[in-house]
DNA sequence: GTGTGTGAATGTTTTCACAGCG
DNA sequence: CGCTGTGAAAACATTCACACAC
């Protein structure tokens, strides 16, 4: 669903007033019926025959996704990938501030990446409360990801975005979501291996 | 299903002998019925009263999932994402080897990044060729990211991995993922915003 | 007893097809 | 007419429950 907004985004960088079903399934690789009805859970958001009005369909996206207000994040582990987000601009534009960064390392604390002073995990929790942090992305070593994971939750965090390479377990109150790109590259590889048989 | 064959490396690293469908399921936050299904799909690897043994049902994954063979990656887009993949230490011990890398920034080229030498993209359609690239990973901005996919579609890549925040068009024997932080972010918002109403 | 493999039951998502509105 | 919204149908996925192997 997050997709559909940044479609929409785009296309009304492009000025454009109006859009199918049709045309949002090309752009987003799926059947037109699927995204008719994905939009008619949250109510009826088109007009027969024109299609959707883009913005007020972004508008009404940005209400159900809860995108309308700024989301605090925090990220634990400024190595090269934590400095990689620390410096990635696309974070900030679409609604998400890295409020406070964090590592164990005391080379690291107190130094300033991307506009924020790392400091020693040990302030986490109270640094969650303070700054009202919403989000935590956890970017620290595997050995220690699981720890930095029961800490956030133990802080309140209700959603983590994970680096790390392992399935962390949480309660089930808990959003949690992992990225890791070497997954996404094996489950290619299976559909790769199949190439001669077709 | 490769994240099936992450958990059962850490397994060998434990030195566990054999596994249980329902420890799995522990791991990787499912139902065990869910793994002995997903694993009775393409075969009968465990041992009734037992469970599986771990480096059998390794060696079966590896061969399924085409991990049993070193892949060839592109990487084009040599910004701070890219250089950061470049150094990413989770590559190649999983099997996955950088072996050419791309800009179309003339600065960039011929600078040694993470044992690399960042080639022109002119040079993109040749060095597949000649070097047996298998997968391309899209780390160009936005603007040029659909230009540079079509280029690798053209050059009989099968299999691309993207971090621009848009959806790509592809041919549909083309394999695509997509990774984009802030989607993943984005779909927990939404959950987050209800959390008064529970 | 313990834990797999698997049909049968259940639940969920995707697609179809069409009434009805602009 | 064109395109949405939506029930009904089809496809797909998950869970259950139990026979059978160790």
């Amino acid at each position: 669903m997050p997709s559909y907004f940044r479609v929409l985004s785009l296309l009304e960088e492009e000025n454009a007033e109006v859009v199918s079903s049709q045309e949002l399934g090309k752009r987003l690789q799926m059947t037109p019926a699927q995204i008719r009805k994905d939009l008619s859970y949250f109510g009826k958001f088109g007009k027969q025959g024109k299609g959707y009005n883009v913005s007020k369909l972004l508008g009404e996206l940005r209400q159900i996704l809860g995108l309308d207000r700024e989301w605090s994040v925090a990220l634990i582990g400024v190595g090269r990938l934590g400095r990689a987000l620390l410096d990635y601009g696309e974070l900030t534009p679409r609604g998400f501030k890295i409020a406070a960064a964090f590592d164990i390392d005391p080379q690291q604390i107190g130094k300033k990446v991307g506009g924020v002073v790392i400091q020693d995990v040990a302030e986490l929790a109270n640094t969650v409360k303070n700054r009202g942090i919403d989000i935590g992305i956890v970017t620290a070593p595997p050995s220690q990801a699981q720890q930095v994971i029961d800490c956030l939750v133990e802080c309140g965090i209700k959603a983590i975005l994970s680096y790390a390479p392992l399935t962390a377990r949480v309660p089930k109150d808990v959003r949690l979501r992992e990225i890791d790109p070497v997954l996404a590259l094996q489950a290619m590889t299976y559909h790769l291996k199949c190439l001669g048989s077709s």
